[in-house]
DNA sequence: GAGCACTGC
């Protein structure tokens, strides 16, 4: 640090009036209750309605919509589901048990079916005004797809006596007693109304999937049944663990709905050989008589792969061909054969019926590859005859209307895709389904606290699924492109998602409940995470200040509480808002909570990386890259141009449009808790909003303490975190192939182990931003410089120096305190000595 | 020195 901004630093912090008045900071001021004022969430009734009169106009207006002639088609319609016939049996089982666990395969009809046939019953008997049914669906696109066809099924308008809700969008009124929501709108109405007053009747649906959401909402629901004996609780479960779940209940009664899907012929690996004479090469060469064990030995290998490395061919497969036992010898379970998916494709293209036909694939560069091999293919690559398109995630076809058009006749859709097309998207023509049997599957290994995202096998009850999808509108095949031994060993379903990820957020609203002990509470769960993995993200709490010692909420705990983020994006808003860069932090936790809005093209990848590049320009930061091409989004989208630049800058405009939506929800809520003033506007907040140092030093506080140490070594910079050591930067960030960083630090939103270790977003920062905005400053026990994070960070300068910082940051720190403990005091204007020079110092690198 | 499963408040 230079004499003369050390000069500065001093001179603004003793101007500070906040530096001579400690007792504020320490004063014992009444908790600000934080419970949001807005309540959309809840059913406003007027409150002397005649409920009578109600519950009567709401039957006959039911009666008479029956009469109409499209309701009478729409009955006959409802009447072919499977659901139908259980009408009688399932309401008589509503009405004797709280707890009632429906097991059904698609195409029964329970999602749309049984929440209408509860509601037609209550209205039947005048119970009208009183039932108010809620249905949870994990997705936000079948909550508003099932409302709509149910309400047309009704003969009526979406929004009157059925709705939904989801994040940000909503369709229902005080009439609405039927409304579909998402399992995260109810976990957060649940934070509000602990006991679901009013509520008659809950369906959650999709439990079988077992999301992080769905689980926990289980395990209140479980001890909210005794509180609310009135409740009536419905599970909605394919077949496959149904059982779990009533036992789960102790023992509820479960209920069998048969489904309906056309006839699936299946193929596996030895079958699709036999029938296509494709001849697999082996990867190696192997000398005649060497086991294939030997030759995989060297390959770290799964259970299930080994599984069938031990098997003798000859022996296993006597009747098949000996072309086809030689394929099986040569054929690699780590690996998946491209060449083989191509000529199966070609098969089914030369040989077989029309009908579109859907690839299974684990990831972008699987889709890529095959896309170019089908490209170069003699058959498939030359004639205007297939339609190939890809479908991933993070691609711009994603939303493309063509993936679920029929093509022109004489003309096969052929589409290459991820999971995504499992169940978050139906294309209802297709008629062949070609499994490579993985998936891309988040872990979490709570030793090393790093999330994991590798291939591996996918489960039984998700290999159903994908062979589902091809007898959707008649009769389909299933080319499984792995042999039948390894299906049968597959496990029956996936771990659920909350013995995979993370657990901070889940921890944080768990005590914002009051549900108990964390470890309690999460061991009640029907399979309850490691104790590793909960012990990890209380100390994540701790680390940022949102719980104490004593794992009791802090006040900054309390107010992330309510925003429906992560606790560590949720910091950075409230930090973003006490330190004036509001609007560029909105932008970048709004992207960091949602998802990407830059999209992967296939084809022009390498322009895609350029463009976010020009948005970094040489601020060494996707953050900022983010926050720049959503500024020039909104700019584009002024002037009428927003689809030319969000094309030609591989931008996905539905992505941004969430993230402006969520910007505005994210104010509103730090209106409620106090920290803005709705009147006032964004802008009041931003008086540093063009200070990229200060951005960046706001990033820091909020992405804490996942924070990299770039070390020179020769030419090249090495990456090192606390818990993992050696890390890579991700090569989508704008900080890959960086030789030298202006600053020798990086923050990361997210670090994720694939092929190596890898740090998706980064922003470098300072050693100020640290010292000023990372964690609490620990004096070295050598008695030189500082620690931080315990120990692995050592920061040293001379002792004045280090004396100024450490004044400057006890300041910030009671600067924060005092705004956290009272969000209404404007001591913006008070601490402006002790900002400004927090500023100054930012600014001296 | 080379890669990006999918949801949700």
């Amino acid at each position: 640090m230079s004499n003369q901004t050390e000069r500065r630093v001093e001179d603004l912090l003793s101007r500070s009036k906040l530096s001579t008045n400690d007792s504020a900071s320490s004063s014992n001021v009444s908790m600000r209750q934080s419970l949001p004022s807005t309540s959309s969430s809840v059913v406003e009734q007027p409150a002397d309605i005649d409920k009578e009169k109600l519950s009567s106009q709401l039957r006959n207006l039911q009666n008479s919509r029956k009469m109409t002639p499209s309701a009478r088609s729409m009955q006959s319609f409802r009447e072919k589901l499977p659901a139908f016939n259980m009408r009688e049996g399932f309401l008589k089982a509503v009405a004797a048990n709280q707890v009632l666990v429906i097991s059904g395969e698609t195409g029964c009809g329970k999602t749309t079916q049984l929440p209408q046939f509860i509601l037609e019953e209550e209205i039947d008997n005048l119970r009208g005004a009183d039932c108010s049914i809620i249905c949870t669906q994990p997705r936000r696109i079948s909550a508003i797809s099932v409302a709509t066809r149910v309400a047309s099924e009704r003969g009526e308008e979406l929004g009157e006596t059925v709705g939904y809700q989801i994040r940000l969008e909503s369709k229902r009124s005080a009439q609405t007693r039927l409304l579909f929501c998402t399992t995260g709108v109810l976990l957060r109405r649940l934070v509000q109304e602990p006991d679901l007053v009013g509520v008659s009747h809950l369906l959650v649906d999709e439990i079988h999937e077992r999301g992080m959401n769905e689980d926990f909402l289980i395990i209140i629901l479980r001890d909210l049944l005794p509180r609310r004996p009135d409740l009536r609780l419905v599970l909605m479960s394919a077949t496959i663990n149904a059982e779990l779940f009533s036992k789960y209940f102790g023992d509820a009664p479960i209920m069998h709905i048969p489904g309906f899907t056309f006839p699936v012929t299946e193929l596996f690996l030895e079958d699709v050989l036999e029938k296509t004479r494709y001849k697999i090469r082996s990867e190696c060469d192997s000398s005649a008589g060497s086991s294939r064990k030997k030759r995989f030995s060297s390959v770290k290998s799964d259970p299930l792969s080994d599984l069938f490395e031990d098997i003798d061919i000859d022996k296993e497969y006597g009747n098949f061909s000996i072309t086809t036992r030689q394929s099986l010898e040569a054929w690699s379970a780590d690996k998946l054969d491209l060449s083989l998916v191509e000529s199966t494709i070609e098969y089914i293209c030369r040989y077989e019926a029309e009908g579109a036909i859907l690839v299974f694939l684990t990831g972008w560069d699987e889709i890529s590859k095959l896309l170019d091999k089908i490209k170069g293919n003699t058959f498939l690559g030359s004639s205007n005859r297939f339609l190939v398109l890809p479908l991933h995630g993070s691609m711009p076809t994603v939303n493309q209307r063509e993936i679920f058009d029929r093509p022109p006749v004489d003309m096969r859709k052929i589409v290459l895709a991820t999971n995504i097309a499992e169940s978050s998207i139906t294309i209802d023509d297709v008629v062949y389904v070609i499994d490579c049997g993985k998936a891309k599957e988040t872990s979490y290994d709570a030793l090393n606290k790093l999330a994991c995202l590798l291939p591996s096998w996918i489960s039984k009850a998700s290999a159903h699924q994908r062979r589902g999808r091809a007898g959707r509108v008649q009769a389909g095949f299933c080319y499984r492109l792995y042999p039948k031994v390894i299906h049968d060993a597959m496990p029956q379903f996936q771990l659920p998602e909350i013995l995979r990820t993370p657990l901070q957020e889940l921890c944080l609203t768990i005590k914002s409940l009051q549900l108990g002990a964390v470890s309690s509470f999460l061991a009640k769960s029907p399979q309850p995470p490691d104790p590793l993995s909960v012990k990890n993200a209380i100390e994540l709490l701790k680390t940022i200040g949102a719980l104490n010692d004593m794992e009791e909420l802090t006040s900054l705990g309390r107010h992330l509480c309510t925003l429906p983020l992560d606790p560590n994006l949720g910091k950075m808003l409230l930090m973003g808002s006490v330190f004036q860069c509001l609007d560029p932090v909105l932008t970048i936790a709004a992207a960091l909570a949602y998802r990407n809005p830059f999209v992967l093209p296939i084809d022009r990848k390498e322009e895609a990386d350029a463009v976010k590049r020009s948005f970094a320009g040489d601020s060494c930061s996707d953050h900022i890259a983010l926050l720049k091409a959503f500024v020039a989004w909104k700019e584009a989208k002024c002037s009428g141009r927003e689809r030319s630049f969000c094309w030609e800058s591989f931008l996905s405009p539905m992505t941004l449009k969430m993230m402006d939506d969520m910007r505005n929800q994210f104010f509103d809520l730090l209106s409620d808790i106090g920290f803005v003033s709705k009147t006032r506007g964004v802008k009041a907040y931003n008086q540093y909003g063009s200070d990229l140092e200060m951005v960046c030093a706001v990033l820091c506080a909020g992405l804490y303490p996942n924070v990299v140490q770039c070390k020179r070594q020769g030419k090249r910079t090495a990456f090192y975190t606390k818990d993992v050591g050696k890390v890579d930067i991700h090569p989508s960030s704008v900080n890959a192939f960086v030789n030298q960083f202006p600053l020798p630090y990086l923050v990361y939103s997210e670090k994720v182990k694939t092929a190596s270790i890898y740090v998706r977003d980064s922003t470098n920062i300072s050693d100020y931003a640290l010292l000023l905005f990372g964690g609490s400053l620990i004096p070295s026990k050598t008695g030189e410089g500082i620690e931080m994070l315990g120990g692995y960070l050592h920061f040293s300068a001379p002792k004045r120096t280090i004396e100024l910082i450490q004044r400057l940051r006890g300041e910030l720190d009671k600067l924060l305190e005092r705004k956290i403990e009272e969000p209404g005091l404007d001591i913006f204007s008070e601490g402006k000595g002790v900002v400004a020079a927090a500023v100054e110092l930012l600014h001296s690198h």
